[in-house]
DNA sequence: TGTACATCAGTGAACGCGCGTTCACTGATGTAC
DNA sequence: TGTACATCAGTGAACGCGCGTTCACTGATGTAC
């Protein structure tokens, strides 16, 4: 039955949300439409009154997931390093950063999906730039990589005391070469 | 119809070659029985004479990938680098280190799999120890995880100027820091 | 060395399953008067 | 403000498809004598 434009609305937002958090837990091909819709109380079918496609809310929740990150919202490289490089933040992907969650999904997908992706990582540079203008761009760039592979490392790692390790001194070696 | 010692052993060798490619370059999970043994000339059903099941081969050709893998055979830190941080080795996954291609794979697979993509990052670590012996240990790890995420973003990255950007400036970072 | 038989590598059809997407239908909401 | 009708959000069954795995079957290879 017909919903109220408020209700509408409310449903699109919250699939979106709940895409953000199923694809960087499981990743965007292991999330079905169903696993989306089921997560906000509806039918798989009910999907299509609200996206022409999968693929356009890959794309529209890889956007929303970076507006959302930690990485967006730190104070200062030292305070993005101790949350970001955190046992904390490997075991919460769903709510962390969708770098390293979705690194290598992104080569199987489509453009739109990408391009979305690609933004994030513009924004991520972007803000390292700001929270430590010190910094040249060189350096900024082996930063970011470093954090996204610790990140993934430390995720895919199924010994704890080596994932633990492999957060553990990036973050120590980042920490000196920034002071 | 039954084949001979030799011919049987050669099929599951080709199979398992063919697996370290195919996995590398689309991902385990988008890669089927079927694909795989299409690549070797036979149909599906017989790749249950080889193999227990898919998640026995994906173990086995992980294993395999990090053998061939250029990073067990650079000669010095500097060689490493350059190879390791190009465009040829972002563009050809199939042949490269299995570190970037399958690091966001492992977090979804079976234990037999994530072991064996464990001990290809003991193994990297190893390496970079006997070929950059005076780098202490915490700038080692932070090395790799370094060049991990730079593949894996500069594949990631939809954009070709922002990714061999990624490539360069990662590359120059690490050419300084270890000199 | 030659023969009879057991073994088993590979085929191809079948299975049960989950996927993305479509569609006829329902009934509350929104709109025109 | 009240009524009649059009709209459309969501349901649930259906579709065509590809997946991992199983299995009866074939016939060349391996083995026992």
């Amino acid at each position: 039955m017909r919903r109220s434009r408020e209700e509408t609305a409310r449903t699109r937002r919250s699939a979106v949300e709940a895409a953000t958090q199923l694809f960087r837990e499981r990743g965007i091909d292991s999330v079905s439409v169903g696993d989306v819709m089921a997560s906000v109380g509806m039918t798989a079918g009910g999907f299509y009154r609200h996206f022409e496609n999968k693929e356009a809310l890959a794309a529209e929740a890889c956007t929303a997931a970076f507006e959302g990150s930690g990485l967006a919202h730190a104070r200062s490289a030292e305070a993005l390093l101790r949350s970001y490089l955190s046992k904390a933040h490997r075991d919460a992907p769903a709510a962390g950063c969708p770098l390293p969650a979705l690194v290598s999904d992104m080569a199987r997908q489509p453009a739109a999906v990408r391009a979305a992706y690609t933004e994030g990582v513009r924004a991520a540079l972007a803000r390292i730039g700001e929270i430590a203008p010190g910094v040249d761009s060189t350096t900024q760039l082996a930063l970011l990589a470093g954090m996204v592979g610790a990140v993934a490392l430390a995720r895919a790692i199924g010994d704890e005391e080596l994932s633990a390790k492999m957060l553990r001194e990036t973050r120590r070696f980042w920490m000196e070469a920034l002071s």
